[in-house]
DNA sequence: AAGTATACCAACCGCGAGCGC
DNA sequence: GGCGCTCGCGGTTGGTATACT
């Protein structure tokens, strides 16, 4: 189906593009409040910011929303981001929508420029051991993977033995879980769509 | 100190799906 | 059913910061 060239794509000559401003941000987040997030092409003529919709959304949904947590990805997270991405693959929406507060964006952009290198690092440092370790322990053959993230403990080594590079059928064991990490993790097991039709 | 390479991440782009008319 | 519009997603680009030589 054809697009309508305005509602799909920027004007480069007609809007603003680039880095936001903080009045830009202050002006979205007025006219969001009133309106709602919806209607985007509304809410930047509303605006008055000479952005395109789309650039609106983008903002909004990354940067201005309200409970937006920034930075500083944890090890769970990580954690989960890697069972998750095991699991759906590169459907970014889906993961960030088990990690309260973090946008896809943000997902996608910690997957590109740390998560996909420890793996490329990972599969590699396999190879390289494969003929040796071909009886050994599948958490022994990921070590490498844990050490690039200078945190990594014994536990997370179990964590990923049992779950993350041992197959699908075991990615959710939690057989081994505090307490502590299990309540955390129910953030990741409450009821929705996806698992069920995964289920 | 200067130039270059690399890492990081905000923002953009193209596409498909859903919805209302 | 066709069309136009909007939204949301995933891939990619480009600017900036930092590390390295």
């Amino acid at each position: 189906m054809p697009m309508a060239p305005t509602s799909t794509k920027c004007s480069k000559k007609e809007v603003n593009r680039g880095a936001w401003t903080a009045e830009e941000d202050q002006k979205l987040a007025q006219v969001v409040e009133i309106h709602g997030p919806k209607r985007w092409k509304a809410v930047a003529a509303k605006a008055g910011i000479n952005r395109c919709g789309k650039s609106c959304r983008l903002r909004w949904m990354n940067y201005l929303r309200p409970n937006i947590k920034r930075g500083n990805i944890s090890d769970q997270e990580e954690d989960l981001i890697l069972r998750l991405h095991k699991l759906l693959g590169n459907r970014w929406s889906l993961i960030a929508g088990r990690l309260p507060g973090r946008t896809d964006n943000e997902i996608k952009n910690y997957w590109n420029s740390h998560l996909s290198k420890k793996i490329k690092q990972n599969e590699k440092q396999t190879r390289m051991q494969e003929p040796v370790l071909e009886n050994s322990k599948v958490s022994e053959r990921e070590e490498p993977l844990h050490k690039a993230s200078e945190e990594g403990s014994s536990k997370r080594d179990d964590e990923y033995s049992t779950s993350c590079f041992n197959g699908d059928s075991s990615l959710f064991d939690l057989y081994n879980k505090e307490p502590l990490e299990l309540e955390w993790m129910s953030h990741f097991f409450e009821t929705d769509e996806i698992w069920l039709n995964l289920a």
